[in-house]
DNA sequence: TCAGATTATGAAATAAATTTACATAAATAC
DNA sequence: GTATTTATGTAAATTTATTTCATAATCTGA
């Protein structure tokens, strides 16, 4: 764990003046980086062996080896999934939070993934005979994503964001078909009917959704990249950019599996774009 | 820069002591993090003065400070922009370096991005008559999005992701209205047409593209999101996660310009889901 | 509330690590 | 081949960190 949020987190089991220079360390770890044990103690107005005590509690050897650790935590360019948008941010404040944001959620879904349902999921999609995706609102966006990627394997992929379509889809599907439902939350009624049909109709259906939900139980197979709780509180942001990262990890592992040969189709889709382009001059 | 790349590329212009303690440090930099100036000098069969000699060579203050460095050079997991999926991966390996390469991505993405020209983009939204999104392909996602985000505002937006309603569109645009042309490459024929008749028609034109490109040339305002080059090789993934984090900045540079009463708007429009939806049991 | 025990803190002494000053050796130039 | 510059090492000085031990603060249980 990452130094600082380990004298977050243990703030409140600190002794007084272990408080003092936690309190100073976390105003600015940045100087404290660059400070002596002396100048540190003076700032916070207690002894230098405090420090040195305080340095061990956090299982670092020492002073110096304490700076080591805080030196990393400041490289890693601080990951705080909860530093929220404020009311009087700059563009470049809340440009840089959201940002932040995005790439710890990331790290977060990345850390939740099983590998070894990514690549059964892998199995499921290369086997499927026919492949629909289906999501509605933010999730549509997902599905649409998901389509535009898997019509360039050539094998028949079809998308819906309308669950009147999605509905009429899965009760025509059969074994062999692959039904992927994407939803957040995994709480929306009418998609989990939808994926409940689909399995009636032998199809093999892979959820991308929160692990425990209504949605998930309907599934054969759930991906489900976790993210910070509390970041899509007002409209959907780094969940659905978490569900895109699979969709690539998921068209990645695809055309893996087909082997080299079947790599040239994606060259061939993307060639045909050409006549339509401006060339480059460089 | 990262001091273990520094030490790479000076390697040549240094002395022949120096490059006993460069090759000692980039043998195992993790180790000489723990070691003192005396066991790296033993260790590289010199003197203690000049491993610190060489250390301010490299501009840092002395051996402690140099440490530092180092361990933040560690610390940033080394950025794998370039890391690509090989034939034979694991779903593990292939699963941990697309992440990789997004989260790198991401952070390129991020540095290049121009706060003032986000905050004039904000301008012009808050004050438009009507927003239009277009996006051909992978980008129509991206327009797709921003629409589903944009409508929550409650302010007239479309989104077409079909050439000729794009084109019908702009044609009917008029000062006040502002369209943004999302294209990664900004060089699809179609769109930069588009773009050019709804600048012809006064429509403020913003464009989420590349910036030397013939689209970003009729813009009026040009946000680029830069992407290592080689990451869409067959397919859009870095670039359109890229795009969708900048629609993310702009939905809530918007937001805030509104104020606080405006953001009622969003709980109510998330509110409006919940019938629909299986409650939490927890 | 108070004696006794425990834990926390700081002053001074010690130990460790780093830096400086200076001398010598190696390399380069003329 | 000597003069000059540059590189390196030894030893001393300085800075920095740690340990020891005494004292102060806090807690425990009658």
């Amino acid at each position: 764990m990452n130094i600082l949020e380990k004298i977050t987190n243990e703030f409140d089991s600190f002794s007084k003046s272990e408080r003092k220079v936690a309190e100073v360390i976390l105003a600015s770890p940045a100087t404290v980086i660059h400070a002596s044990i002396a100048s540190l103690a003076k700032q916070a107005n207690i002894s230098e062996p405090t420090v040195n005590r305080f340095c061990r509690r956090l299982d670092t050897k020492g002073y110096p080896d304490f700076k080591l650790h805080l030196a990393q935590s400041l490289a890693n360019g601080t990951p705080y999934v909860n530093r929220h948008v404020d009311e009087n941010d700059s563009a470049d404040e809340y440009t840089t939070k959201i940002f932040e944001s995005t790439l710890a959620n990331l790290e977060m879904a990345r850390k939740s993934l099983d590998t070894s349902l990514i690549n059964r999921a892998v199995d499921v999609l290369t086997q499927g005979r026919k492949i629909s995706f289906f999501g509605l609102g933010a999730s549509a966006i997902v599905a649409h994503d998901a389509q535009n990627k898997f019509f360039r394997f050539n094998v028949p992929v079809v998308y819906f964001d309308d669950i009147l379509m999605q509905r009429m889809s899965s009760i025509n599907s059969s074994q062999g078909d692959v039904v992927v439902v994407i939803s957040h939350t995994g709480r929306t009624k009418p998609l989990v009917e939808v994926a409940s049909i689909a399995r009636e109709n032998d199809a093999t259906v892979i959820g991308i959704t929160d692990a425990g939900s209504p949605l998930a139980k309907e599934c054969n197979i759930v991906l489900s990249p976790t993210v910070a709780e509390d970041t899509d509180l007002y409209m959907p942001m780094a969940s659905r950019i978490a569900q895109l990262a699979l969709i690539d990890i998921l068209a990645t592992g695809f055309t893996l599996r087909r082997g080299s040969k079947f790599r040239d189709n994606l060259k061939k889709v993307k060639d045909s774009l050409r006549s339509s382009r401006f060339e480059r001059k460089e």
